[in-house]
DNA sequence: CACTCTGTTCAATTCATATTGAACAGAGTG
DNA sequence: CACTCTGTTCAATATGAATTGAACAGAGTG
């Protein structure tokens, strides 16, 4: 569905989503609703005053900074939360071996989702061209 | 189960996978062929010369960079490399509008995943805290 | 060879998620 | 108000993926 609005030249009623996709109206309000939710898509009222109309971003870059701003905030700021509050719990200096490299995985893990996190931070600051450029170009 | 392998100070048999996690022997049959397949864990003949025994991979950067590679080659290249055929099928130079903007949403998707393969490319070849400096510090 | 100890296979089942469609609510319209 | 045209809700259902467990195959062992 997000291809299909993604592709379209015009915003889509509901009824044509449905029509184009042969799903149920239920599936469709869900799905819009989905889409919408992530910022993907935008509900407009449609030319006739009646019926919305519904229209993708068309900015491929925009949609991907949204996808990316979603679940970098929802999936891995959380984890890497948790892993920094399990990495600084520490208390006894002296463990047995098991729990020394059951820590070290653990600070492993966290470091390695914070740069993950700086990353795509850099990601969604920048500008796409200049993030490419940043990344890629030899400095 | 890669969770209980990776904290796990010592690789486990089969057995104590299965009374660690609580599931069916056929299920941890089928886990660790899995993460055996991605390269996340190893096989190896136990000490007792009779059962197997598991070990994951210790270095998480090194885990990291294995799905990295894998998920790439699987997904993100094949669908680039389809969205370049896509692109180039061009065809009919005169063609209406509705497909002008088609076909210039899948250029646009090509190029970010070209451009995301790019990035990964990078953090794959390079040694970990070489990819994090080139990314991360102001140049 | 019979017997045990492994790990694997796969059809049946369970489990989680997505989809349906009928009932519903709200906004216009006459 | 009754009627139509929307989009939404949600219990029932369908779909798809993971899990089970019994049967199996191979390797050792006596």
């Amino acid at each position: 569905m997000h291809a299909l609005l993604l592709t379209s030249a015009q915003p889509m009623t509901l009824d044509e989503i449905v029509a184009a996709l042969g799903i149920s109206k239920g599936s469709a309000s869900m799905s819009t609703r989905f889409l919408i939710d992530w910022q993907l898509v935008r509900r407009r009222i449609g030319p006739d005053g009646r019926r919305d109309v519904f229209e993708a971003e068309a900015d491929v870059w925009e949609m991907a900074r949204r996808i990316i701003l979603r679940r970098r905030q929802r999936e891995l700021e959380p984890l890497v939360r948790l892993l920094g509050q399990l990495t600084e719990f520490d208390a006894a200096p002296q463990q047995r071996t098991e729990s020394q490299r059951f820590r070290a995985i653990l600070s492993d893990l966290h470091t390695l989702g914070r740069n993950a996190n700086r990353v795509l931070d850099l990601a969604l600051k920048l500008d796409r061209t200049t993030f490419f450029k940043r990344v890629l170009m030899r400095p």
